[in-house]
DNA sequence: GCCGTACTGGTCAATCTGTTCAATAAAGCA
DNA sequence: TGCTTTATTGAACAGATTGACCAGTACGGC
């Protein structure tokens, strides 16, 4: 991957709110020219620095206004199964692996606290699952952004 | 907030890779009237039904490959301090407030151990916050996703 | 001093945008 | 059932934007 550097950080400032602004409207705003940015813009896509659009998406905004943390213990021996029949759940939006005694640390979200329930059903029933244990977020207390990092 | 109905999630699962694909290219490709596309991107975009277009960012390609949790236990009478001290750091991505015995559960990120030390630091030394502990991730299993749910 | 790379500022035709409009579904309600 | 409201369609327009070029310039490394 390529790293951003100070010029890209701009770019993407600039599209912070309205990722469709025109390249000309961003060019003069930020003192370039058209085909440096377009340029960049092109580069970035290429480059593997971006998520998805759909990443966009606030879950709530499909009806998921709930959400969870799910830490899983694994059969080490079925690592890779576990995590393919993780990745088939929909409502699992994320996975990571931490150092420390839970192997897998699952984010979900439901459309209720009934459905939660189900979901973390779900996954302790995925092979190579152990055991797991939910814990359901009761505020999002700091939405997710980067724009601190942008602005450096 | 709004709730994305069928076409919505047509829109956006189309505009998954390249989230500045033209109107129109969209709306031959759906089957769907320009105007049609139009109204619904802006009103989407109006909603707030979408994260800002920075936290497509990632963190990975501003130098931060390194990822952690950290859990925070908090004086409670200085909550609002703490988060207010926690929105001043770049590094803090996002912040949950979970049921259980931690209070808060804080996403951040670094350039690399060395600097994640300083992070879980500078989270220890905010106003109200009387004990953290920091895991480390050691791989994202699944990145973030929204793709499942788009195509319900 | 030379080279490669990135940026600038300019052009071009083709396409797209924002905006209107009337007509046509589709959906909710009496 | 019939009426009202709302969303969608297809069409039009002028004006702006796009992608593709180009030659000239700035800059760092060798």
């Amino acid at each position: 991957m390529q790293e951003l550097d100070a010029t890209d950080k701009r770019i993407l400032a600039a599209l912070d709110d309205d990722p469709r602004l025109p390249v000309m409207v961003l060019a003069q705003r930020l003192g370039l020219a058209r085909g440096t940015v377009q340029s960049r813009l092109e580069r970035m896509s290429e480059s593997g620095a971006l998520r998805p659009n759909s990443s966009r998406v606030l879950p709530a905004a499909l009806g998921r206004g709930v959400a969870a943390a799910v830490s899983a213990e694994l059969d080490q021996h079925r690592l890779n199964e576990a995590i393919a029949a993780l990745r088939d759940i929909p409502e699992v939006l994320e996975c990571h692996a931490p150092a420390g005694d839970t192997d897998l640390i699952i984010r979900v979200v439901a459309t209720s606290p009934d459905d939660l329930y189900r979901v973390s059903e779900e996954i302790r029933l995925c092979p190579g699952i152990v055991r797991t244990s939910t814990s359901m977020f009761l505020r999002e207390v700091i939405p997710y952004r980067t724009t601190g990092l942008l602005r450096e």
